[in-house]
DNA sequence: AGTGCCGGGCG
DNA sequence: CGCCCGGCACT
């Protein structure tokens, strides 16, 4: 936290500092006048160690996070550029201290950045990467190499090293850093050659709002999230990954795989295999009501194997049943359907005892009021008759 | 007259 | 056994 925001203070430090800003870096502190005559590199890990042992014990190699913070106490009002501001502001922010996140920080930003410049002062190569990827990142979106010639220029060697370290809250370009950050987690900024990577994503939503889109105003900070993509998802497992409407990226395509894979797919007809399965003897059932009509009772099968009409398919059982089904559904139904519907299909012993038109003969059985086959297609379609029918003999598909 | 179907005959 | 038909009962 403290890191980088000391970080950024740096940044905003040195590139000032290089001709300058001696001076404020002796403001900054006290103890510094000498790691100014050093190479930068030298006086900010020297600095470092001075202010780490002023403030606070830490190694004097690495500047720990409370080092810097301790340090600024320096402002700059004047020379602070607002992209230097809100790159402090991003970085603050990836700092995240809510309270540093908050609106009313931003006004308070000059003030920040002053304080970080002190820090910054204190570590000038440090804060020259850093700066010089705020920079880029925010002034001109110049690709990421120009930010490694900034370092070049700089010459620091351990700026690189110290970044590195520091890395964790702070914003870089180049793959290392990205490597680094993205154990953690971080967020690519997605704007034309800019590439900037952050691993706060609200220090990202920051950097493209201040500096893409140009402003703090609500409609662009919504507008951010489109503008950045989560390369490393440790910490931010828990955010989905953001859409990027407009620009394409590498990174879409994981976003848009991770979108496709919820997807259930077609096989998700496997899990209607149930209704299908269950409304598939239905349909069978209005095929082979079909076929019925056509030729097959089930007896009709023992009886003529050969018929061309007759069918394998019907259980006897489901004779008995077959008539009481339709009853219950609603659909278009031919004229022997409708037979069967107005007749509960009782089986033709039953049709013997119960038939109302005759009882005085038992040997031959009166002519029921259902039609036959012979009603129902015709003579002129007596292909279609089942085969009792066609010899003569009671019908089997429709029994009385 | 038309229908359903038993009984019988034929191959 | 499969197929067909004569013939009767019935509507």
């Amino acid at each position: 936290m403290a890191a980088v925001e000391s970080l950024a203070g740096r940044g905003t430090m040195q590139h000032r500092a290089e001709g300058v800003d001696d001076l404020i870096y002796m403001q900054c502190c006290g103890q510094e006048d000498v790691n100014i005559d050093e190479k930068h590199s030298q006086s900010t890990v020297f600095l470092q160690a001075a202010t780490s042992s002023a403030h606070h014990t830490a190694p004097p190699t690495r500047p720990a996070p409370s080092d810097v913070d301790i340090s600024h106490s320096y402002r700059s009002p004047e020379s602070v550029e607002m992209d230097e501001i809100m790159a402090a502001m991003v970085l603050t922010s990836l700092s995240c201290s809510p309270v540093v996140q908050s609106p009313p920080q931003r006004d308070l930003l000059p003030t920040a950045a002053g304080d970080m410049e002190c820090g910054g002062g204190e570590l000038s190569d440090s804060g020259s990467s850093g700066y010089w990827s705020w920079d880029h990142g925010s002034v001109s979106p110049a690709p990421s190499p120009s930010v490694t010639d900034t370092d070049g220029s700089l010459g620091q060697p351990a700026d690189e090293g110290l970044q590195m370290e520091q890395d964790q809250g702070s914003c870089d370009e180049t793959d290392v850093r990205r490597s680094k950050t993205s154990s953690r987690g971080a967020y690519r900024c997605l704007w034309p050659n800019c590439g900037k990577v952050l691993t706060s994503r609200v220090g990202m939503k920051r950097h493209i709002c201040i500096l893409h889109l140009g402003g703090g105003s609500d409609q662009s900070q919504r507008e951010e999230d489109f503008y950045y993509t989560e390369i490393s998802s440790e910490e931010e497992d828990h955010a989905p990954c953001s859409p990027a409407p407009s620009f394409s990226s590498g990174a879409w395509s994981s976003c848009s795989s991770s979108h496709g894979q919820p997807t259930p797919g077609p096989h998700g007809t496997s899990a209607q295999s149930s209704p299908l399965s269950q409304s598939a003897p239905s349909s069978v059932w209005q095929i082979h009501t079909e076929h019925l009509y056509q030729a097959c009772a089930p007896i009709q099968v023992t009886v003529s194997p050969g018929s061309p009409t007759s069918c394998g398919w019907t259980p006897p059982s489901e004779l008995q049943q077959r008539p009481q089904v339709p009853s219950s559904r609603s659909r278009s139904v031919s004229v022997g359907e409708q037979w069967l519907q107005r007749n509960s299909a009782p089986t033709r012993s039953q049709t013997m005892s119960a038939s109302p038109s005759r009882g005085h003969c038992s040997f031959r059985k009166g002519r029921g009021e259902a039609k036959k086959c012979r009603k129902v297609y015709g003579v002129e379609r007596r292909e279609q008759w089942c085969t009792a029918c066609r010899w003569k003999k009671a019908c089997q598909r429709f029994p009385d």
